[in-house]
DNA sequence: ATGGGCACCTGGCTGC
DNA sequence: TGCAGCCAGGTGCCCA
């Protein structure tokens, strides 16, 4: 899925396409998503206008009159703005109608996303609760990075891929950011130096910017909500890249597994 | 508190 | 050609 680069495309996106628009209607095609969508939810949306699009981690933000809707697109999914009347595809979910003639369509193979509502704030919702600090947030420094990774002894990357402790950072970005920071993914978190964690921050921040800037990365699934793919991938330094030279040293970049998660790195630039 | 492993799904690819 | 096996961008939950 969807990392936070990606997500964050899909939200600049429909943004200006979903802003002020008011909901028609929820039509639901298959409500078998990660938590089934709540039958009530057409009769809760209807009428309702949207106010803003926002992203917290991985999470997309529908800010409603009354309440917010809570989406994620899991591994496999993804929204496009389409005219009404466009014929449905195997695996569309969720068909959110809107007043100028377009719907907002959630399409999820692999059903691992989802669609909740509540009118709480949604900073206190179970999902988002716990949630770390956005990478952009001023919260997040190189200090805190390497504060968090002190006594840990999980991996560094599987650190990086914990929403508790960094949040948007999944498994494409997660060794990307190691590479760029010169450090092998399975070292325990605890052994970074302070001057690795810096570099660590930095390559997070860096990498997740030029994701977001090629629009994300797209493996299989991912497209923006116009249908177009992201271009990130031609720019990957060692994901889904084992076997191939790397591009900074020529060394074949080795790929492992870290808690049933592909990993790869380049064994000469990563220490 | 921390960490490990499993679970939830479908589809696409590989190799026999 | 058919089919079994394996792998895939996430993350909540249960258990030690």
């Amino acid at each position: 899925m969807p990392e936070l680069p990606e997500v964050e495309t899909t939200r600049r996106g429909l943004a200006p396409l979903l802003t002020a628009r008011r909901i028609v209607a929820l039509h639901v095609h298959d409500a078998r998503l990660r938590w089934p969508v709540d039958p009530a939810l057409p009769a809760q949306l209807r009428g309702q206008s949207i106010r803003a699009v926002e992203r917290r981690a991985k999470y997309l933000l529908l800010r409603l009159d009354r309440g917010t809707l809570i989406l994620h697109l899991g591994m496999s999914g993804s929204l496009r703005v389409l005219p009404a009347g466009t014929p449905r595809l195997a695996h569309d979910h969720l068909d959110l109608l809107l007043d100028d003639g377009r719907l907002l369509r959630l399409n999820d193979p692999r059903r691992f996303g989802c669609c909740l509502y509540t009118e709480a704030a949604p900073e206190t919702h179970p999902l988002l609760r716990h949630l770390a600090p956005e990478p952009f947030d001023p919260a997040f420094t190189a200090a805190a990075l390497h504060a968090l990774t002190r006594r840990r002894r999980v991996t560094i990357k599987q650190l990086l891929m914990n929403g508790r402790l960094v949040t948007g950072v999944g498994n494409i970005y997660a060794s990307e950011a190691l590479f760029r920071a010169g450090v092998r993914p399975g070292r325990a978190a605890r052994s970074l130096t302070r001057a690795e964690s810096t570099r660590l921050w930095r390559a997070i921040r860096t990498v997740l910017r030029l994701a977001i800037r090629a629009g994300g990365t797209t493996l299989r699934d991912y497209v923006n909500p116009a249908g177009s793919p992201g271009y990130f991938r031609q720019k990957l330094y060692v994901y889904e890249r084992a076997g191939q030279d790397c591009r900074r040293c020529g060394t074949p970049i080795r790929a492992l597994v870290h808690g049933a998660r592909s990993t790869y790195y380049c064994p000469q630039c990563q220490q």
